[in-house]
RNA sequence: UGGGGCGUCGGCAAACUGGUAAGCCACGGGACUUUGGAUCCCGCAAUUGCAGGUUCGAGCCCUGCCGCCCCAGCCA
């Protein structure tokens, strides 16, 4: 390979919208985001919306983000603010270019009727039964029907008499007339409208008659003078329809090219509308924000920077291919992302007391302690030490395991930017469990190197008893411990596949004195734990917090190989 | 047994369009370390679904097979 190439490699949409820049074919290159909006935005949706805006960005071009509201009867005002906050926060922004399909109902509308003029369309009149039963099958030929040869005036007036009202719900529909016969079955007449008397969340009660998507999406696209009409593969069968309608509406040139590209799957996650609808209306998470929901408002209250979920779009690539993502790709990127900004704190999850027996009864110091070894910029804080702490009851054992370095009776370590000390003893409960370290430190250790160069080979972390906040943290896990979680066995409800312990809740955590104020959203790396973020649920005097993700974890992988 | 797509490392994904298989994640090892974090090194496709063919040369071209995905809503 040559190695002197230093231009990244495009994808195959990026290189096809650089081909055709370069040819002439476009001025300036327009994308566009279209969701319905009849439901939360995932973070498949965020690949598409970083495909989008990001080829407007990179070619100096624009993306519009535009409602593809074409059916009453599923839309949502509330799922239309979800989405603009999502996309926004997500760092993308659309300008004046937000738009609604149903802004141009009377255009299509109009164009509709240039089609049924032309014989290009006709109004059915056949029961839903009757069409799929006249449509033929994958392998058969579909059948004309007796509307199919109506003369275009009779069209026309029944047309008019649907979008006046004059007809109930199903009773008849308009239809692009091609071919009955195509291999394709999105050729067969495809309906174009349809009656359906239905307040629209947009447009109020404007209309009774509502484009299908097939027939509304490429004149969205026309109209907007969208070049580069990017969506997912399923839609290939429907590009020739999409093809046909901007041919027979006569619209100018140059025409809109839609292109398809794989959906995002991952892995330990599932993505389809109606199952995290199942998860939510089953109460089986907090809601459509539960941190543990790969939905873009999930996401953001798990704590997630949306600087990875676009690293992680970048990363991901887009191809034809149908594929799979590791879900630990996009948990890499959140680490690498808050390992370089998120301030470092000290917090004890499952606390235990340390006594410190010739540290001075009563006495307290304070330490200077980093905020970010990874950014000098992030300076440094106070923070108080005291005789009395707490520390992770994971960091003593009372008979270490091999390799195991932490707090055992004899064994010297470090206290995190403190001391040096070394454990004397443990206390146990009936039940055997330790519920009291004793320590003695080495007072010439101060900040946690001593004079004589002795090293110790671990350093723990600790909040003064004295100074700690009490507060709530929630611990989340893969909502699916199967990185499949579809592949059920036959008769077994995919839900069975949840891990119970997707959120474990501790109370009672300790942290150190500058977590005492933080604002909902904030986060922050619990040294040697992990990444937090300050939830929603949190109150005046008790913040609550949600681990973003762990951070990696040696001694948990040496554990694990030991049994 | 119709139509439309897609097969390159465990997972993504490149390969200047015929010139001698990038990179990232994961995984394994080591160095270093006041986070068992971070960082840094090393290893990880004698070969591109399979079989033939064309060619000096094939992941890229040709032929045949195999496998996987999508389509029969008045959903998008």
């Amino acid at each position: 390979m040559p190695e002197s190439d230093t231009t990244p490699t495009l994808d195959f949409i990026r290189e096809i919208v650089a081909d055709d820049l370069k040819a002439g074919k476009h001025a300036v290159v327009v994308t566009r985001f279209p969701p319905e909006p009849n439901g939360y935005l995932h973070i498949g949706h965020a690949k598409s919306i970083c495909l989008n805006f990001g080829i407007a960005a990179q070619f100096g071009g624009r993306c519009h983000l535009r409602y593809d509201d074409t059916n009453p009867t599923k839309e949502e005002m509330e799922y239309i603010e979800s989405i603009e906050r999502d996309v926004r926060w997500l760092g993308f922004d659309w300008g004046a270019h937000l738009y609604f399909a149903s802004d141009y109902f009377e255009q299509m509308y109009a164009w509709a009727e240039l089609l049924v003029t032309k014989g290009k369309a006709y109004v059915c009149d056949c029961t839903p039964d009757e069409v799929r039963a006249r449509r033929g099958t994958l392998t058969e030929a579909g059948r004309p029907g007796a509307h199919r040869d109506r003369p275009a005036a009779e069209s026309l007036d029944l047309f008019r008499r649907m979008r006046a009202g004059e007809f109930p719900d199903g009773s008849r529909v308009v239809r692009a007339r091609i071919d009955m016969a195509s291999g394709n079955v999105n050729m067969r007449d495809p309906v174009i409208y349809r009656i359906l008397h239905a307040a629209h969340p947009h447009v109020g009660d404007a209309w009774c008659v509502y484009p299908m998507y097939d027939y509304a999406h490429p004149l969205e696209d026309a109209i907007e003078r969208i070049t580069h009409s990017i969506c997912t593969l399923e839609f290939e069968d429907h590009r020739p329809f999409y093809d046909w309608v901007i041919d027979e509406c006569e619209i100018a040139e140059p025409h809109p090219r839609q292109i398809e590209f794989a959906r995002l799957n991952l892995t330990n996650t599932v993505m389809s509308k109606r199952k995290l609808l199942q998860l939510v209306q089953e109460r089986l998470v907090r809601g459509w924000d539960d941190p543990r929901m790969p939905t873009i408002s999930g996401l953001r209250r798990r704590g997630v920077p949306p600087a990875a979920i676009r690293d992680f779009a970048d990363r991901i690539g887009v191809a034809k291919r149908d594929s799979t993502v590791d879900v630990q790709l996009l948990e890499h990127c959140v680490r690498e992302e808050l390992n370089a900004r998120a301030p470092r704190r000290m917090a004890v999850l499952r606390p235990v007391r340390l006594v410190i027996d010739n540290y001075p009864e009563g006495e307290h110091e304070k330490f200077e302690v980093v905020n970010n070894p990874e950014d000098p910029a992030a300076g440094t804080r106070q923070v108080e030490f005291g005789q009395t702490l707490w520390i992770e009851q994971d960091d003593v054992r009372e008979t270490p395991p091999p390799k195991y370095w932490r707090l055992f009776p004899g064994n010297e370590v470090r206290l995190r930017s403190a001391y040096l000390v070394r454990c004397t003893g443990v206390v146990k409960d009936a039940s055997g469990a330790i519920v009291e370290v004793h320590a003695t430190y080495d007072p010439a250790s101060s900040g946690g190197n001593a004079p004589d160069g002795r090293k110790v080979k671990s350093t723990i972390h600790w909040v003064a008893a004295d100074h700690a906040v009490e507060a709530e943290v929630r611990l989340y896990d893969h909502l699916f411990p199967a990185a499949d979680p579809g592949a059920v066995p036959e008769g077994t409800d995919w839900k069975t596949g949840i891990n119970p312990a997707s959120e474990e809740v501790l109370s009672g955590c300790r942290l150190e004195a500058a977590l005492a104020g933080v604002g909902v959203g904030e986060r922050c790396q619990f040294e040697r734990v992990g990444y937090f973020v300050v939830d929603p649920d949190s109150t005046a005097g008790r913040p609550v917090f949600n681990r973003i993700v762990t951070l990696k974890d040696t001694w948990a992988r040496i554990e694990k190989k030991q049994g």
